[in-house]
DNA sequence: GACAATACCAAGCAAGCGCTTGGTTTGTAA
DNA sequence: TTACAAACCAAGCGCTTGCTTGGTATTGTC
């Protein structure tokens, strides 16, 4: 399945909005403010602004602001579990499992979907304590996959340091590139990034 | 120089403020809060009542809400420029200079200027075009102590890949430590953390 | 072509924001 | 004691914020 397909048959289930539909617009223009600008920065008005629309008519869409924050989150770890599911299982290896974790994984940090990423790496706090609990529970589905794919590696002896550890770093590793790492100048490519990562494991 | 010898020497270098005044009492409230709600979240109103005094008082100190954010984040850069310049001269080897930056920056993070590390990290958002450049400025000091540490492993062999791109994967990696690492419950001391970063890195 | 339901607009409210103002207290030194 | 600056208070201004309201197009369905 390739990440559109993927992408196709959750929108189909569902499970996140289509692109090119109003909501799914919105939700993709909320994730480059929030980004650019901060959740708190973007106003109800430069979201309605950049849809085309009167602000007021936002709360045809949403009932508040955060609930557009927490929309964002939600439906980018829906897909990005998907797309991590699907990576990990075009593999065999442990080893080449966890590659294409982090090839995956740096692909949504650093590719279309990178905006709503960030916004999910550094807006939680923005979040109230109930959302923050939903989102939460998504995202243990999401670091179970990770967990397992490390922990088959550590069972073989191929990982020394702890499965969680390891996660851990990479996630604060692979989520910063999002402010450095800058494809088009300079000849790292995703995959030259990908093998950097790797080798820093000893893999 | 101990940690807290190089802290008293920039005080009196007026490099950073004496966390016994009323500006330094304040800069360290400041950043406990920019941390925990976010700087946008954070009013004049909630960081007086913090250091116990009336909204508009605080302007007396700073001019604006912004010139706080800054010195919380200049101060921080400074003494944590003298820290790591003090734990890398400490060490011989190339290697063990590494393990003691790893080490002295995980406890800027995770110890008692944790809070200011932190808003530096996830707030420069926050920060006016002008202020920014100036932060930056000094962050280049402290980033080329790391790459010449870097450097010199790089230069016999023990490195295999860029450094720069190593020291960025580190950035993100340690500085998320933040928002998971609780030494207090969990057997995994700040020395332990280090051990695993180092043998993530094969050294 | 009637009729909802959906999507939107125009206007503005209440609350909270950063910051200013004019005046008072406190600390220091001659 | 006087003089003066630094530190602070009480009040509130002007503006922006998230969100509401009442009404109008637009769309889909039979």
């Amino acid at each position: 399945m390739s990440p559109n397909q993927i992408l196709q048959s959750l929108i189909a289930e569902q499970l996140v909005s289509d692109p090119a539909s109003a909501r799914g617009r919105l939700l993709n223009e909320a994730a480059r403010l929030f980004r650019d600008k901060g959740y708190e920065r973007t106003t109800v008005r430069d979201l309605a602004a950049a849809v085309g629309i009167q602000s007021g008519s936002l709360f045809h869409h949403f009932r508040t602001k955060e609930e557009i924050l927490k929309a964002v989150m939600v439906e980018t770890i829906r897909l990005n579990t998907a797309l991590m599911q699907a990576a990990a299982d075009r593999a065999e290896s442990p080893r080449d499992k966890l590659k294409a974790l982090v090839r995956a994984e740096l692909e949504s940090i650093n590719g279309q979907t990178g905006e709503a990423m960030a916004v999910l790496v550094y807006e939680w706090r923005s979040l109230s304590e109930a959302s923050r609990a939903q989102v939460l529970e998504l995202r243990e589905i999401y670091e179970g996959l990770w967990l397992s794919v490390l922990e088959s590696l550590s069972d073989t002896g191929q990982l020394q340091a702890e499965p969680f550890v390891v996660r851990r770093m990479l996630t604060g590793a692979l989520s910063w590139t999002v402010t450095w790492y800058k494809p088009e100048r300079g000849g790292l490519t995703l995959d030259g990034l990908t093998e950097q990562v790797m080798a820093m494991m000893g893999l």
